[in-house]
DNA sequence: TTGTGGTGT
């Protein structure tokens, strides 16, 4: 294998693909079990030689091509096509989703329909000042005169499907993935996008005999819709019925059975089965998915693997992830081998600004306008850091669109972010009218959660809006940074789904190598680590400190668990679980909000709690505000309204719900989330269950005494009575009656912000652009003596 | 005067 010339060619390149540079990462740093064929690296290189050629040219048309471009034609040569198609028909149940997806890519029925058609280049000089574009790196890279390179490359990647009908690029490491893993007990997969491990691999699992003897193989997945959608398409593939030998569990969705043999679960699920069964005897094989990710979920899992491979030396175990950080899981399990198994997606061109942008908002506006003026067909993906950014952008777009007229082509904008209308957010899946361009805007949740189809461009900032918890003040904050090395190749790759792509990087490639971190924080540094610490202690780990993290948590985080644990009375004085710690861990909640349930049998308001708590952590997104349609949204919202506050308004907005019949048009005449709603619902349902289940309550029939409000306040406060603050003499803000002493706020989104009482509890405090206290009720100084005399008798 | 994204028998 001729490496050294591959990577000669590499360093002349100005630009590089940034998989490319992955890969390239992965030969230096990685002892791979099988490296990239020949055969590939001689692709890679005539592509390379290929843009070396053109070069020069195109240099030499800079600043020319408003005069010499006026008309190109984006199109596949049709021999090409129906070759794809030939092949699709052949295809086996055996042919991952991703061939389709390839497939589809190069079907697209591209027609003269299809032709791009520019505008007179003087209508740009009216309306773009060429001064005021945002500076690439590569002066050529906006001229727009690359059709001969994007058909060469389809054409070169056609003939990868070929090889793909035939078999996918996981096939060919079979045999290796195999005796690698009979012989050893841990095995990392190193497996890009469309390699197909996650459908296949444990496929191979079953037809080499590991499902034997009743046992079954595991494969997690950091979210809920992987799990389920991938577990049909296995189940599809090996043309069983779902739930029987193929099947998912996850919360509140089980399709599983005595018969199956592979199962798809959420890393979460996973790790509630530890709590039953400790040495996970059930399966023969577990696969870790995803396990770049790193969340919580899958970062305990691993220590407890790690823990439970010494005892069953049978128990073999996959880690699967995309990124280049294989070499550390390796470490973490006693130097495992790796098998690198290469990726099938289309390359993307990262282009970086030549000088920092001050303004990114700005230049993510400009970059947008110069690709759509600029481009070839293909829809446009802007990664923003929050909603108000992502509505700020939408009206500036908006605005320039009307000004501009019919003096550029058509284009289409809309938004996605987790917090917004599902019915609205279904539009960004609609494909625009033909000759329309459409422009997403959005925060993170593009990078990994959602896939639309169509994008050819990425427009990249840099910036992610991120939470990170202070357990010495235990507040959260909610801050935009940069993001790291990874998110920016995991933002590009989304550019190359459906053909080539390009990536506009807002930040210089100096930037890039040397002021963004590698990796994003693991989650487990960034959290609040009770519940995480209570299940580990529920699992018989006492020495919490030599428990093998990745990335061990903090002293001080893992010791302030512990000393809210204690005084919550989930352990006694010698660290012990208490029979309520017991209690607590089967709940699925945070310890506090457990505690509250607990104690609401003694004030006969355990329905009333349960209410409350189901809805209490997604409140932050239960009521949405339109822009436009703000004021109308808060005026209903205020109906809601509860004079005691927000844990009284959200029981209000159940039971007004459940008067309305758990009503879908109530929810939207009241600017109100009913997924998270229904989310809320099945929490509830598993609560009471749980209650029941633990003999808190043996009916769900309500009591509802004069007294109910005081009952309640004094349930909340049996778990919250340290967020106790009190309106300081001197103006508007709170002082925490014990702890930190600096000022916060009421949220503005609560029921209080005006009222202002004199004595609060609060749910959490969240930095922003103030301290705010999020979910806030009144209490009063009768009711805190009585339920947290313990807790403020004490200095502080 | 305002909330990145996930998850839990």
């Amino acid at each position: 294998m001729n490496i050294q010339s591959g990577k000669g060619v590499r360093r002349n390149r100005s630009e590089l693909f940034a998989q490319e540079e992955q890969s390239d990462s992965e030969e230096n740093n990685v002892p791979p079990v099988t490296e990239v064929t020949p055969r590939e690296e001689e692709q890679e290189q005539e592509h390379e030689q290929e843009q070396q050629d053109h070069r020069p040219m195109k240099k030499s048309r800079h600043n020319q091509y408003k005069s010499n471009r006026t008309e190109y034609e984006y199109a596949l040569p049709e021999e090409q096509s129906k070759k794809s198609l030939l092949r699709n028909n052949k295809s086996t149940a055996n042919t991952s989703w991703e061939v389709e997806q390839f497939n589809k890519a190069s079907q697209l029925p591209l027609s003269n329909e299809d032709k791009i058609i520019e505008n007179n280049a003087d209508d740009y000089e009216f309306v773009f000042d060429e001064t005021q574009f945002v500076n690439y790196d590569d002066p050529d890279i906006l001229s727009g005169d690359e059709e001969q390179e994007s058909l060469d490359l389809t054409s070169a990647f056609n003939n990868e499907i070929a090889e793909l009908r035939k078999n996918l690029p996981v096939y060919n490491y079979r045999a290796d993935f195999l005796t690698t893993l009979e012989n050893n007990q841990v095995l990392i997969v190193v497996g890009e996008t469309g390699s197909g491990k996650t459908t296949q691999l444990p496929q191979y699992l079953y037809e080499a005999g590991y499902s034997q003897n009743n046992l079954a193989i595991a494969c997690t997945q950091p979210r809920r819709v992987a799990a389920t959608s991938i577990a049909a398409r296995v189940a599809y593939e090996m043309n069983v019925k779902l739930g029987h030998e193929v099947g998912y569990t996850i919360r509140f969705d089980d399709k599983s059975s005595k018969d199956t043999v592979i199962k798809y679960v959420t890393d979460g699920m996973l790790l509630r089965e530890f709590l039953t069964d400790p040495q996970l005897s059930h399966y023969s094989a577990i696969m870790i998915d995803e396990a770049h990710e790193r969340t919580i979920s899958t970062e305990i899992l691993l220590g407890l693997l790690k823990d439970i491979i010494v005892t069953r030396p049978q128990l073999k175990i996959i880690i699967a992830s995309a990124t280049i950080n294989a070499e550390k899981f390796s470490q973490f399990f006693n130097n495992a081998p790796i098998l690198n198994i290469p990726g099938r997606r289309f390359p993307v061109k990262i282009h970086y600004t030549k000088s920092p942008e001050a303004n990114y908002i700005q230049a993510a506006l400009t970059t947008i306008f110069q690709i759509h003026t600029t481009q070839p067909e293909g829809d446009i993906l802007v990664f923003l850091t929050g909603q108000e950014e992502i509505e700020t952008m939408e009206e500036a777009l908006q605005d320039s669109i009307g000004k501009l007229g019919d003096q550029i082509e058509p284009m289409l904008v809309c938004s996605i972010y987790a917090n917004m209308a599902s019915e609205v957010q279904s539009k960004i899946f609609n494909k625009p009218p033909p000759g329309t361009r459409k422009v997403v805007l959005a925060t993170n949740i593009a990078e990994t959660s959602i896939t639309i189809d169509g994008i050819k461009y990425v427009v990249d900032p840099g910036y992610v809006k991120q939470n990170k918890y202070n357990p010495a003040t235990s507040m959260e904050s909610l801050v935009v940074v940069p993001c790291s090395r990874a998110s920016a190749d995991q933002r590009a790759g989304r550019a190359g789904r459906v053909g080539p792509g390009k990536c506009f990087r807002l930040f210089t490639k100096w930037c890039f190598y040397n002021e963004l971190d590698a990796n994003p924080t693991p989650e487990i540094l960034r959290t609040n680590l009770t519940s995480v610490i209570l299940l580990l202690l529920s699992l018989g780990i006492n020495d919490l400190l030599k428990f093998p993290f990745m990335d061990p948590p903090s002293k001080q985080s893992i010791i302030k668990s512990l000393e809210l644990l204690y005084a919550l009375g989930a352990l006694n004085s010698k660290g012990k679980l208490t029979k309520t710690g017991q209690k607590m861990t089967e709940f699925p909640l945070d310890p506090i909000l457990t505690k509250c349930i607990l104690m609401s049998s003694k004030f006969g308001v355990t329905i009333q709690i349960c209410c409350i708590i189901a809805m209490i952590s997604e409140s932050s997104n239960l009521f949405y505000r339109p822009k436009g349609k703000a004021e109308l949204a808060d005026a209903r919202k205020a109906q809601l309204h509860h004079q005691l506050g927000d844990h009284f308004t959200l029981l209000n907005v159940w039971r007004t719900w459940k008067d309305y019949g758990y009503s879908k048009e109530w929810c939207r005449d009241c600017f109100i989330n009913y997924k998270t709603l229904q989310r809320s619902k099945n929490v509830y349902d598993q609560l009471i269950r749980l209650c029941k289940k633990v003999g808190l309550i043996d009916s769900v029939q309500e009591t509802r005494g004069d007294d109910e409000d005081r009952m309640i306040q004094k349930a909340l406060l049996s778990g919250f009575f340290m967020n106790v603050c009190r309106l300081s003499r001197m103006g508007d803000g709170y002082v925490k009656l014990k702890g930190s002493t600096s000022g916060c706020f009421i949220h503005p989104s609560s029921a209080l912000y005006k009222t202002k009482p004199k004595l609060v509890i609060y749910y959490e405090l969240v930095l922003t652009s103030k301290e705010y206290m999020r979910c806030c009720s009144i209490v009063d100084d009768k009711l805190v003596r009585e339920m947290a005399g313990h807790y403020y008798a004490s200095k502080g």
